[in-house]
RNA sequence: GGGCCUAUAGCUCAGACGGUUAGAGCGCUUCCCUGAUAAGGAAGAGGUCCCUGGUUCAAGUCCAGGUAGGCCCA
């Protein structure tokens, strides 16, 4: 980086054609280690408009893969890109701390299988244990983060299980609680045994598995009403275990039952149901409602618990809405424990709840049968038992998503359980009036995954029966248990236990130990033991990792920085992070948190599956990055395909991102940066350019250039500015090739020669090609920036990072000379093709070639210029021009344009299509010509009048090779005469010396004497043309016969009848 | 069962406002060009634009209904 060459004025540094990317972007990286450049952009921002981002904290406890590149790509550009557009941007990166996942790690280390092992290790010193693990990859993170170019304050990252993040939490659990709406309930809920705690709904939707369970419809012998002991109900259940607890059937009230018999027995099912469950050989005896059955008994599957029911009588059928029809058979297995509908229908009608099954998922040893089995388990001898007993009409294996623990894939129960709740439901009117205001990329998330899951909102399940977690701040008084204190912060607390507690670690088992009395009031409170859901931890983070409101300088900082305008997660995140951030701003704030949330898509391997250790199809981050290096795997989520669909990732899809975009990129700034050198100039007094052309006085391609970098601008900040980095990505790709392959490729002339204007407009390109790119692409272009900006302007920022993003200049876009631009590059096309056709080689000059096309009239001279020039004819022309005599040479064409046509005749447009396929067409195009207009004959509408727009011309000359598309034509004249043989002879003599100069390792400015022998007649030719062969080539002295540079190899080519041989006269550096 | 997304060349994907020969890249074949390029260019092969119906003078594009796959949920 550090510039040793002493120049006597600022020009570029070479930047080598071959270029090691994963190489350069270590040396950059060090770069902005030891300038501290990322610091620098926050600090030279200070005081702009502040534009918010969250960092949403991952958890470090595991190692990072390939999606995590990918989000942590979103969550760099768009900062990138808005720091360069003048905003203040501070990032910091923040840890998830607690959770079961945490715990479940340190379980599994210490070799524990329940939650005894964690009581019995003690509680202090298993979180301690978690505690050090939870920071275990942190490194790894650290090290990804840095090496992708990932800018996000790392020094001061918030970690959710600080003392300050915990005490901002309990503040704001403590407003929830004011508010009314954090509240304990008995309620049936997801419940994982083996951690012994229940789950939130969110925590839920990330555990769903497809298992196989026995389905079974069971006989349960009615014992009351109409047919009593001569007919059994048919209930069906996907879980034999709660058979068990069975104290009801369920039926619809308004649904009718049919009973049904084969001869041998009669069973009642729903009549929609009838012959899916029973099949062929029923008759059906009689037919009654659901409300009919009401309170019948029957006998219930098992007796092996006590019901416990003295008042009511249990095993009664209880009607209710809830009962489907779908499948089954309409009639529904009751077990209170174990159903949030069973829990509810039962209370109604006053049956008991029975659970014989404990905390940690087994049968109470004392029951028959199943004691002491995990409930799961139990399903096998539960339906043998049934089988035995005659009881089970059928059993047949079930497929479908049950619900497992997201983190140890344990089944999970339905359990009841006391829980606090938050009382999401209360402001499901405020989330849903939140949600309106907020964006969403992509849009169909809003009101569809996201918004459906607002409208089906539940309270929040927000406490767990766990050790590592923000514990519950609430102490209940154990004399008046309903008397509680919700504290919010250790001061509080302090205050209440009447000693210094503020350097108290708020976590289990120590404020467990915490227990006060309040004056006057009887009974000890003590801390409700649970901690809390680990994804309110995260939700808090846009005022907890401030510490707010306690920590000094945390309300300014919050209210700085809320809300955030943006936002960005996988979209599994929709009903985790997403909601658990707008639900806690909302609950708190009364207003989310966010602005703008952009949701990705899976990253995928290159098979199409997902990444998994298990398959083996794992791309490693820091490998990945260092094989093709970063900007390429950023490049490649940004802009290839669409970031929130499933994407595949791979070496073929990198590579090509780096030869299309970033090499050629590199390709034109090191082209610029070598004949900018070659010439000495440079773009800033002092060079040799002191005087630039202004744009409007340069040659039509400068301007053509300018006009589409500008465009360029302004469709990249437009699209940035929606966060559509994709198309911002097909944009620059094209503009790179562009300015590559025709700009560059057609100006080489001017290059070679140093010409001012060239250099400044290719150095404008490249500067603000590199500005736009930045944010996406940060090392080459940091590259680029340090060696073709920073030595030759002395006020550029000292890295493109801290530089302006670049404001497009509409006086500069010239729409028209896109245009002619375009239709030139179009007849280069034909011309190309023609010459392939024609098997004549490019090299050979051609005498002209006939153009027809729209527009070609009004083409400016130095485009005809460019277009013969590239196509090497001496002469182009127009069709018409080419003489008078057309109706001979060329054969005319006409076709409607539908567009033009479709606007005006609607539906008679086939009609008038129809009359101008039927014209005649060179009659037709010559009055088009003639007039601007022609009249055709159309069927029912008389003469209409055609303009030039309602038709696409195509003239083919008879004559000489044509190829023609759309309307356009380009025709070569074929004959060849001697003095064009002898020209292209002499550009075959040119191109074998360039190769021989090239493969001798010659400087491009390397000056070189030249000796020659040919037969004719190449000979001829090389007298002829001897001045431009040497001009050519850098030739100072060219002599015919070999002597004059004996002791040179000899070069030969025979079919042209050539050897020359060459000698370097300039110095070799 | 519900919600959302996707379906275009062998593969990966573009296709503003509906416009009549549907494109690019990769791969394949044959050439051309090259004094920056790991490039560039021309031609060829390769398509029922998932299916069916509808709207329209005109549908890959808009509408409805299906099919298949993915994600999320019940």
């Amino acid at each position: 980086m550090d510039d040793t060459a002493a120049n006597t004025s600022p020009t570029y540094r070479a930047l080598p054609a071959q270029i090691d990317l994963p190489a350069m972007e270590h040396e950059i990286l060090a770069f902005w280690r030891e300038n501290d450049v990322f610091a620098q952009t926050l600090k030279h921002s200070e005081g702009s408009p502040q534009w918010t981002f969250y960092e949403g904290p991952p958890t470090a406890n595991g190692m990072p893969g390939a999606h995590h590149i990918e989000s942590r790509v979103f969550k760099d550009v768009f900062p990138r890109y808005r720091t360069m557009k003048g905003y203040h941007v501070p990032r910091i990166a923040g840890w998830d701390c607690h959770g079961l996942p945490v715990e479940i790690t340190v379980e599994k280390e210490l070799g524990f299988t329940g939650k005894g092992d964690i009581e019995a290790y003690g509680v202090a010193e298993f979180n301690a244990k978690c505690r050090e693990s939870v920071l275990r990859h942190v490194d790894a993170f650290e090290e990804m983060t840095e090496r992708m170019g990932y800018w996000v304050d790392m020094s001061q990252a918030y970690r959710t299980m600080d003392a300050s993040y915990v005490q901002s939490v309990w503040w704001s659990l403590k407003q929830v609680f004011d508010s009314g709406l954090l509240v304990e309930d008995h309620r049936v809920a997801p419940y994982c045994p083996r951690c012994g705690t229940g789950l939130s709904s969110h925590e839920l939707a990330q555990g769903y598995e497809t298992v196989v369970d026995p389905s079974v419809f069971v006989r349960m012998p009615l014992t009351s009403g109409p047919l009593a002991n001569a007919a059994s109900l048919l209930a069906w259940t996907t879980t034999p275990w709660t058979l068990v607890s069975n104290t009801a059937v369920a039926a619809h009230p308004d649904v009718t039952y049919v009973a049904a018999t084969d001869g041998s027995e009669t069973l009642v099912v729903a009549e929609p149901l009838f012959e899916a469950v029973l099949g062929e050989g029923w008759t059906v005896t009689s037919r009654f409602s659901g409300s009919d059955m009401e309170r019948w008994t029957y006998r219930r599957p098992f007796e092996l618990v006590e019901l416990n029911a003295d008042d009511v009588e249990p095993n009664i059928v209880v009607v209710d809405e809830y009962v489907t029809t779908d499948d089954g058979t309409g009639l529904v297995h009751q077990a209170p424990a174990f159903g949030a509908d069973d829990l509810r229908v039962g209370r109604r009608y006053g049956l008991p709840v029975v659970n014989p099954v404990r905390p940690d998922g087994t049968f109470a040893p004392d029951v028959p049968l199943v004691g002491g089995q995990f409930f799961k388990h139990a399903d096998a001898d539960l339906v043998r038992d049934l089988d035995d007993r005659g009881l089970l009409f059928r059993h047949v294996p079930y497929e479908h998503d049950y619900p497992h623990c997201w983190r140890c894939h344990t089944p999970l129960m339905y359990y009841a359980q006391p829980s606090w709740y938050i009382r999401t439901t209360q402001i499901k009117d405020a989330l849903l009036r939140e949600n309106e205001k907020t964006t969403w990329y992509p849009e169909s998330v809003k009101w569809g995954r996201y918004g459906e899951w607002l409208r089906g909102n539940v309270d929040w399940a927000l406490s767990r029966n766990r050790y590592w977690g923000t514990p519950l701040p609430i102490w209940r008084n154990d004399e008046d248990p309903s008397h509680l204190v919700c504290v919010g912060s250790l001061a509080e607390l302090s205050e209440l236990a009447g000693q210094d507690l503020s350097e108290l670690d708020p976590h289990r088992p120590y404020v467990d130990d915490v227990t006060f009395t309040l004056p006057g009031v009887a009974g000890t409170f003590r801390r409700e033991p649970y901690v809390i859901d680990v994804w309110y931890d995260s939700g808090a983070m846009p005022f907890a990792q401030w510490g707010y409101p306690h920590a000094p300088g945390s309300v300014e900082a919050f209210q700085k920085a809320y809300p955030a305008q943006y936002i960005c997660e996988a979209l599994d995140q929709t009903r985790g992070w997403f909601y658990t951030l707008m639900a806690i701003g909302t609950l708190v704030f009364d207003r989310s948190s966010y602005e703008n949330v952009v949701c990705l898509g899976l990253i995928l391997a290159e098979d199409g599956r997902r990444m998994s250790k298990h398959l083996g199809n794992i791309l490693e981050p820091i490998p990945l990055m260092d094989s093709h290096g970063a900007d390429a795997v950023r490049w490649f989520m940004l802009a290839s395909g669409s970031p929130w669909l499933p994407r595949r990732v791979g070496d073929a899809a990198l590579s090509e991102a780096v030869r299309k975009v970033l090499l050629t990129y590199w390709n034109t700034a090191s082209f610029l940066a070598l004949y900018g050198r070659t010439s000495g100039w440079s773009p800033t007094p002092g060079g040799r350019s002191g005087e630039v052309t202004p744009p409007a006085e340069r040659p039509v391609l400068d301007r053509w250039a300018l006009s589409e970098l500008h465009r360029l601008v302004r469709d990249v900040d437009d699209a940035m500015d929606r966060f559509d980095t994709q198309y911002a990505g097909a944009r620059l790709t094209t503009f790179v090739n562009d300015l590559s392959n025709w700009y560059v490729r057609r100006s080489r002339r001017r290059f070679w020669e140093g010409d001012p204007a060239a250099l400044a407009t290719l150095h404008e390109c490249v500067e603000t090609l590199t500005r736009l790119l930045a944010p996406m692409v940060p090392f080459i272009t940091e590259r680029v920036w340090q060696d073709l900006v920073v030595p030759v302007d002395p006020d550029a920022p000292a890295s493109v990072h801290m530089a302006d993003w670049p404001a497009a200049d509409a006086s500069l876009v010239d729409d028209d000379l896109a245009e002619e631009v375009a239709l030139t590059r179009r007849l280069v096309e034909l011309g190309r093709a023609a010459r392939a056709q024609s098997k004549v080689r490019t090299r050979q000059p051609l005498s002209r070639a006939l153009v027809s096309a729209r527009g070609w009239e009004s083409l400016r001279a130095d485009l005809r210029t460019e277009l013969a020039d590239e196509l090497n004819v001496v002469d182009v022309a127009s069709v018409a021009e080419s003489g008078g005599e057309t109706e001979q040479l060329v054969d005319v064409s006409v076709k409607a344009n539908f567009r033009s046509l479709g606007k005006r005749f609607a539906k008679d447009t086939p009609k008038v299509a129809a009359a101008v396929a039927a014209a005649d067409a060179e009659a037709l195009s010559a009055a088009l010509k003639a007039d601007g207009s022609a009249h055709v004959e159309v069927e029912g509408l008389g003469s209409v009048e055609i303009t030039p727009d309602d038709v696409v011309v195509t003239e083919t000359p008879r004559a000489g090779w044509a190829v023609a598309r759309e309307g356009e034509t380009v025709a070569l004249d074929l004959t060849l005469t001697d003095e064009l043989v002898r020209a292209g002879l002499v550009r075959e003599a040119v191109r074998l010396v360039q190769d021989a100069r090239k493969s001798a390792g010659y400087d491009v400015s390397d000056r070189i004497e030249l000796a020659w022998q040919a037969t004719e007649p190449m000979a001829a030719a090389l007298r002829e043309h001897g001045d431009l062969l040497a001009d050519e080539v850098l030739a100072s002295t060219v002599h015919e016969g070999l002597d004059a540079l004996a002791g040179e190899p000899d070069r030969s080519d025979d079919e042209l009848g050539l050897t020359f041989r060459l000698r370097r006269t300039t110095p070799s550096s």
